[in-house]
DNA sequence: ATTTGTGCAAATCGTTTGCATCTGA
DNA sequence: TCAGATGCAAACGATTTGCACAAAT
């Protein structure tokens, strides 16, 4: 190929396109379109909990031209490569939080929504070493009937 | 048919069963065949985790005739009543876990076992009050990969 | 050019529901 | 009697998959 006369494809903030852009490459994962509009719609403001279902809506108002397939294919992606964190409230929500620290929860039951707590809130001492294997994370959720 | 020779349906341990029975109507809830088969199986030994399937594939085994829904039916009722807990740990496995006293849990994920930690086990202190509302409780999992 | 992702619709999984039929009190 | 339970099959909602097409390196 001879030459390539420039990308330029977008004209959103350049500095935060290219912040999500090299999020993506440096976690391994193909800058497509879809995962770019959906990694910016996750990563441009402070931390969020997302649905599949409502990221997908999100998506689609600010048309961003994605199936729900591929909502879920990016969501699984970024939470293999440590970009989310999937949190299971119930066996019918599951969450994606774009905070990936040690931290908890709070989950409201009524709203259904997720509030984060930091992980200096809460003393978790003594944690039982398991009988085998390694421990993978610890999850607090804290229930509210609100 | 002209006469049935004696049911004689069960051979279990009379007394138990009068424990599980009791437990039904206490909590408020009729004592049906399906039911109390149900408990029984739950109740007999120490505590248990099971998924609703599991209880099914168990009944069938032990030739106790119940649809799924009944099971389904009959875990939420127990739920309701306490008589059961339930714990979601992924969104496709939801357990009931037939200790209902205050306790957190190993999830082993290769295996996808659950183990009981005793509350004396974790040190959870400075518990952050919810900004609104009041906590219904408190789960701990601890993911071990095994 | 090759590999990897995407869209769509159909398939799957666990769970719930509607309704006619039973059954325990 | 009769409110409450059950069984069955159909309905459901969330998630996944299969496959032909499109895009990234």
């Amino acid at each position: 190929m001879l030459h390539t006369p420039g990308i330029m494809r977008a004209k959103k903030a350049p500095t935060a396109d290219l912040t999500v852009l090299e999020r993506l490459r440096t976690a391994g994962l193909r800058p497509t379109r879809q995962r770019l509009a959906l990694a910016k719609l996750l990563f441009a403001q402070g931390h969020r909990h997302v649905t599949a279902e409502g990221l997908f809506n999100e998506a689609k108002e600010h048309r961003v031209d994605v199936s729900l397939a591929t909502v879920y294919n990016a969501l699984h992606d970024f939470t293999e490569k440590a970009l989310l964190r999937e949190i299971s409230i119930d066996s019918s929500r599951s969450y994606f939080d774009t905070n990936v620290g040690d931290h908890y929860h709070f989950y409201f039951e009524q709203s259904g929504r997720l509030q984060d707590i930091p992980a200096e809130r809460i003393a978790l001492a003594n944690l039982p070493e398991p009988p085998d294997g390694v421990v993978a994370r610890v999850d607090v959720i804290i229930r509210v009937k609100d």
